[in-house]
DNA sequence: AGCGGATTGAGAACCGGTCTCGGAACCGAT
DNA sequence: ATCGGTTCCGAGACCGGTTCTCAATCCGCT
């Protein structure tokens, strides 16, 4: 499949999934952490996954694939993805936390359907530029943002009728 | 101060806590909803505040005024002025939420310093056009929308530390 | 004052999430 | 392969914020 004689690699058609498997771990091996078959369990389930998952979410994969995990194992592996800068926690305010895979350093924001719950990702350069410049008239150093913007999508009928009932109310209701 | 000769009026030197107070007996009649003691209280320490309070915030501040009631009571309260539109929720990720007075359509965003617990607040006109074009372009009706930069502020000597620390190790660490 | 209906409050329940600690798994070295 | 020290894992207790329950109370109106 790929020509020996060049030095540029052709990836397997693999996907990222186990690109990021990969580079868990290297960064566990760097951290001299172990590399268990727990951590390889949820890691695969987040890396597979382009949703964004609960805890829960995680340990019914799991169970769906006859492994199982406890859930403080759940937790704290999902804590360490973060940490390693493999995966991101998003709050979407339904009283619980979400995980995704973090790829390289594309940042995005959300939004989120108040409705329907879909939640679907953007990404504005300008965002950023503004953002930079607020932090730094303000003598901050930025570690992590998050921008949410909450309202009703116009995928289904339903969210299309929330929508206008929302317009005719007005924001300010 | 003022010309009586003019049509413009002088607003006692109340400041807002009484106006806010006026339009939730407003909305509050408006809804045949009761305007109770503990409802007025509870109002009252919100729109006397200029700081995010927590629900136990409030508690605090009750009982400092000699006066009590049930959380459960905080807790309704306190989503009811939200709903009124007269309180908005924050969720600075610390396993708890904080309210504060919506003063009109002041939409601010906030800056909290991970180190010491400040939050700061800035508004950005770029970012209100910016957020609600990407709106527009997803077909998507904003309700509401929080904008949150989590990083090290300048303010103490402990902050500035962990904005130098944590410029050395990179912003991927 | 009296009435109907909504609110209140004490505490139990709930629910994500974290902690504990004995047993099991990992990994490098023998 | 196995040995040993270190770390991790898991079941369940625990925690703290928030919501629920329901009888007693308060509100607003006549």
């Amino acid at each position: 499949m790929s020509n020996p004689s060049t030095t540029v690699s052709t990836l397997p058609p693999l996907g990222c999934a186990a690109v990021m498997m990969q580079v868990l771990r290297g960064e566990l091996r760097e951290r001299e952490l172990p590399f268990t078959h727990q951590r390889e369990a949820i890691a695969q389930i987040l890396f597979e996954s382009t949703r964004h998952l609960s805890a829960d979410d995680v340990a019914a994969a799991l169970r769906q694939r006859g492994e199982h995990a406890g859930k403080a194992t759940v937790y704290r592996t999902l804590a360490l993805l973060v940490e390693l800068g493999l995966a991101t926690e998003h709050d979407f305010d339904e009283g619980f936390k979400r995980y995704e895979t973090q790829v390289g350093a594309a940042q995005h924001d959300h939004l989120i359907c108040t409705e329907c719950g879909r939640v679907s990702t953007f990404h504005h350069p300008e965002l950023d530029r503004v953002l930079a410049e607020v932090a730094t008239e303000n003598g901050f150093e930025t570690i992590t943002r998050q921008v949410k913007v909450f309202g009703t999508c116009s995928e289904s009928a339903a969210c299309r009728d929330a929508q206008r009932a929302y317009r005719k109310a007005g924001p300010t209701s």
